[in-house]
DNA sequence: CTGTTAACCTGAGTGC
DNA sequence: TGCACTCAGGTTAACA
């Protein structure tokens, strides 16, 4: 369900009712995410207010008095609600509800259970998850001679390479295709055959597409929706991503698909080399 | 090190 | 209706 734009669409509508509140209570009613949600977390976060709520790629980072912080991954199917008091009864895949100051609840609901609820201790300095993830998408770091020296002698795709947290955080399946077609070129193509003027391109496609989204609260496919349930727009503005058959918007050529890395990888034949 | 594949899990959609 | 099958926004672990 979630990349950059959808999980920071849900974190901007989260912020201004967690910062600052005290956690009353904690239920888990199903631990078994990605991870085992661990047995006493309660303990540790019952009683702490909700100092910050960052983002680091695709994690949710709420950092707690004391210095615990709480890191929070939806995986493919994860979805956080906040509701005002009185939320309504729990329903199937409410896996974890926080109670909040106020009577507030944050929900997190999760068919599939790929996501996370881990605890980052204050004393641990840094975190497996997150210490060898890449350069957010709009750090001044990601650049094209970045991608261009980091690619040099890669054979993988060049959307396998792109959609690698370790080269960049960020660009799932959805954003990786579009990104790559608007800087026109082949998701199939080597990582190291892409020319350093490319790079240049498809590093200002990330930044587009990735601010376009953020702006439209996200792409709505089937059941994305805000902290508040509301759905994102973005879906209006694919070119490539879900679109095999349809004629290109550009060209008119009919977008093709093939597997790559076990993901359907939309393009434009004409459009993208 | 690089690259590919299977695995985690549920639900929706399709075709017979 | 029912069954079998495929696919889905992510990421890690286990391989070659």
């Amino acid at each position: 369900m979630p990349e950059l734009p959808e999980v920071e669409t849900i974190r901007r509508g989260l912020l201004p009712h967690l910062v600052g509140r005290r956690i009353e209570a904690l239920t888990v009613r199903n631990p078994q995410l990605r991870w085992p949600i661990e047995p006493d977390l309660a303990g540790h976060v019952v009683g702490r207010r909700i100092l910050a709520l960052d983002r680091r790629g695709k994690y949710l980072l709420l950092a707690l008095e004391g210095g615990d912080r709480l890191l929070l991954h939806l995986g493919m199917s994860g979805r956080l609600r906040v509701f005002p008091a009185g939320a309504p009864a729990p329903g199937p895949h409410d896996h974890v509800d926080w109670r909040l100051e106020g009577g507030l609840c944050l929900r997190l609901n999760d068919p599939r259970r790929f996501g996370a609820v881990l605890r980052w201790a204050a004393a641990a300095p840094g975190h497996a998850l997150i210490d060898h993830l890449g350069p957010e998408p709009f750090d001044p770091a990601f650049t094209g001679d970045y991608l261009y020296a980091r690619s040099r002698g890669r054979r993988c795709a060049v959307k396998a390479f792109l959609m690698d947290g370790e080269t960049v955080v960020g660009c799932g399946n959805i954003y990786a295709a579009e990104a790559l077609f608007r800087a026109g070129l082949r998701p199939g193509r080597a990582a190291g055959s892409v020319s350093r003027p490319a790079y240049h391109r498809l590093v200002e496609s990330v930044h587009a597409v990735l601010s376009a989204a953020i702006t439209q609260g996200g792409t709505t496919l089937r059941d994305f929706a805000g902290a508040h349930g509301e759905a994102g727009y973005f879906q209006q503005d694919l070119y490539v991503y879900g679109r095999e058959g349809q004629r290109c918007r550009v060209c008119a050529t009919p977008i093709r698909s093939r597997r790559i890395g076990q993901r359907a990888s939309g393009y434009c034949p004409r459009c993208q080399r």
